[in-house]
DNA sequence: CCCTGATTCGC
DNA sequence: GCGAATCAGG
């Protein structure tokens, strides 16, 4: 794959909302996040160091899970640097005159909707589910990794733990099985190959 | 362990 | 210019 003037744009617009290079290249494919990673420097996006200077820290890292700030969001305004230039001799050749913009904090989840309602769809609610593989799972839930939504990747197991409705949910969060979305206890309880399954009596 | 970006250097 | 390997962290 090459760096056509599209990849280069999703790029650049993904880099500039914050995705990470992995996310960034998982997206256009055939590359590796190194591969973009190598992109971003050349193409000289990779800090906006504008007044900083020493500033090597990337500061602006992941989003963390913070709570509050109800406030109704307009406009995702990039919080721009309060460059507290002391002192800054002109000894700083840098042609480099973008203001790239930096969205320090961007949340590309729009909001934690919780049904909050009595139906808790894919509970640990099976009824008639092995045992074994029940008490495996809280055996396993009890020292589940807790993770938030945020926090889950592909690698983590997404059974969710608790009430949604309360702040006493998370998810499992421990290391998946190959290819499936939960850990192998959770796996256990949801592919239930099809034994007691009995018809429910409608 | 999983992940992040940063740098180097042979191609 | 490119990106794998490596480095340096969280």
């Amino acid at each position: 794959m090459s760096w056509t003037e599209e990849r280069v744009e999703l790029l650049k617009k993904m880099w500039g909302e914050g995705q990470s290079a992995s996310q960034i290249a998982k997206e256009l494919g055939g590359v590796t996040r190194n591969a973009v990673i190598g992109k971003v420097h050349r193409l000289g996006l990779s800090n906006r160091s504008g007044g900083g200077g020493t500033t090597v820290k990337p500061a602006a890292k992941e989003a963390e899970p913070k709570q509050a700030a109800p406030k109704p969001a307009k406009k995702p305004e990039p919080k721009p640097e309060p460059a507290p230039a002391a002192a800054e001799p002109a000894a700083k050749p840098e042609p480099v005159a973008d203001p790239a913009p930096r969205p320090s904090n961007v949340t590309p989840i729009r909001k934690t909707i919780v049904p909050a309602g009595q139906p808790l769809p894919p509970q640990p609610s099976a009824n008639e589910i092995s045992p074994e593989a029940l008490a495996k799972q809280s055996e396993v839930e009890r020292h589940a990794k807790r993770l938030t939504l945020m926090e889950l990747t592909e690698r983590t197991c997404k059974w969710p733990i608790g009430d949604p409705a309360t702040d006493d949910f998370y998810f499992c969060g421990l290391p998946v099985q190959q290819g499936k979305p939960y850990c192998e206890a959770h796996v256990g309880v949801a592919f239930q190959p099809m034994s007691s399954r009995r018809d429910r009596k409608r």
